[in-house]
DNA sequence: CTGTTAGCGCTTTCAC
DNA sequence: GTGAAAGCGCTAACAG
């Protein structure tokens, strides 16, 4: 252990060859003789070589950090477990890149906060959730390419089957007044969900019932008492949040209807809590993680910008 | 808006300054006078100056990322909402000084962790949770003064007060046979809370019944179960965490046991789902995003580093 | 394939 | 108080 650190010179000197041939080898980019190559990796290896990240950075003019942009009009949209997971993940998966990750929200309006973010030399890249379709494709020129995006058009969750297959299972159980607590129709991901459960009930010759949330729980509870208003024979209700579900439960309970007896409940996202609430929570469960580690990657033009994964029912007591 | 962006020459030849004034005035560090900060700050208000943040980092030797440290035997413990929440608020908190984030683990034995991170030229800081006593007071030298702690030592939440309320307040309704889910034994955060349970209990002159748990529901479900086989008069069962609860919830409900009628249950930290939770959770409240962003201010230099942060008691339906 | 030569954009001694 | 000059540690043209 040498108490100065050894640098790219040293290294250099080491091996007898160049500081950029040393370069080369060590950033993998660019020709070298297995001769230099092999002298260099065992020099970095001897004098315990660490690159510096924050020059190599400089010197490439790549930025250290990924912002997570999250457009919502809620102001404590950051707090919501789905973005704290998600954050969580990239931060983890980032790691290893030497990329740190940093959270900021922005707003339904957000043409200036786009240019802010592509006027900051300090990013490698964003990370955009809460879009809507046109977005996506008038993003500032300083964002193309190093941008990706979660849910619809990015790294999203197939919840057209998710949801489908939780409704499929409500039929199956006999289910046939079943109301939907949908997404803010300003997102693009509220679309599938809402699209499948349309042509579900419209096969099943039902009238529809749909209600917007906006995937919190308080949105649950008054949705849910909307529901039991409007529609009082109202037999299930499939939420595309589980933090809505779990806000329906409560209103269920507190209206004394039996989950599932009289309503049987669904949720989406299988957050980590869900199988803890009781009456434990019927979800699909989505990796959550995986999605936010492939965007941050895709972000950094080291993933496919576009990828589908799936979101699988799990069923407990409440359906 | 230019096409190139203004660089810190620019301001200074704009403002009729040398590149060298215009640093101190931009940095803030460093003797100026009035006139040549008025003419640079002018200069650099009308072309839109934005520091490079890689570059000032490189030129000063500081870093450009946090890492959130989180020592644990669980593999799966960056998946703990308490770890994302935590994660996320630093990620919000740390994004106007141009900082990002990053998460990793590190195993109960962590000495060699530990070195890897004071080696990592490209950190600003590290924020350290899941320590216990002796790791703070012997960190690598590399990584003194550059460190926050979050739980004992650092940044905390008062949680001898919180749990002493919830206790006080159960044996304020009645309830004399109490157990108490704690913490895990390696952990110095989980030592207040044994500590007033162990002395409120002596005082009610009740004998303590205490079970180690891991701040999971698995072990919040395991746990309740062995209370029930070995203390089966337990009227109440305070955890020191809310996935803990909320576990010990569902075996009571499994066992027919009435909550609160029969248990009274309470949990710790409030999470956001605790009041979604049927039976509603009775829990203690905590600043956990004021914490986290507290302990990596601190870990920057920015603030103090032990701080202790208010635990509220919040009584909802289960006690 | 390799070395030389410039930078990347800012900070910071060190004289004046 | 201010400017000139020397880096921070690495990468990227450009010749050879």
């Amino acid at each position: 252990m040498r108490e100065i650190r050894a640098g790219l010179a040293d290294v250099a000197r080491r091996a007898g060859v160049s500081p950029a041939t040393a370069s080369r080898v060590l950033s993998g980019s660019g020709p070298a003789s297995a001769a230099s190559r092999a002298a260099v990796l065992a020099a970095a290896g001897q004098l315990g070589y660490q690159p510096h990240p924050v020059a190599r950075r400089l010197a490439r003019g790549t930025g250290t950090r990924v912002v997570f942009a999250v457009r919502d009009d809620r102001a404590d949209i950051l707090l919501d477990p789905f973005v704290t997971r998600a954050t969580a993940a990239m931060a983890a998966a980032l790691d290893p890149y030497d990329i740190g990750v940093s959270l900021r929200r922005i707003g339904l309006e957000c043409a200036a906060d786009l240019e802010d973010l592509a006027a900051d030399r300090g990013l490698a890249a964003v990370v955009l959730a809460g879009h809507d379709r046109a977005l996506l494709s008038c993003l500032p020129s300083g964002l193309r390419g190093r941008t990706a995006a979660i849910g619809a058009g990015g790294a999203d969750v197939d919840s057209a089957a998710g949801v489908g297959a939780l409704l499929t299972h409500l039929y199956a159980a006999g289910r046939r007044r079943i109301a939907l607590v949908a997404g803010p129709s300003w997102l693009a991901s509220s679309a599938p969900p809402v699209a499948v459960y349309t042509e579900l009930t419209r096969a099943a010759e039902m009238p529809t019932r749909v209600v917007r949330g906006d995937f919190t729980s308080d949105k649950g509870r008054t949705a849910a008492r909307a529901i039991l208003d409007r529609w009082p024979d109202t037999d299930a209700i499939a939420s595309v949040s589980d933090a809505t579900a779990l806000g329906v439960l409560q209103t269920l309970a507190d209206a004394g209807v039996r989950v599932p007896d009289d309503v049987a409940v669904t949720g989406f996202d299988d957050i980590p809590l869900a199988g803890a609430a009781h009456p434990a929570l019927s979800t699909a469960t989505h990796p959550v993680e995986q999605i936010a580690a492939a965007a941050a990657r895709a972000a950094l033009g080291e993933a496919a910008p576009i990828a589908l994964f799936p979101s699988t029912p799990v069923f407990r007591a409440t359906a």
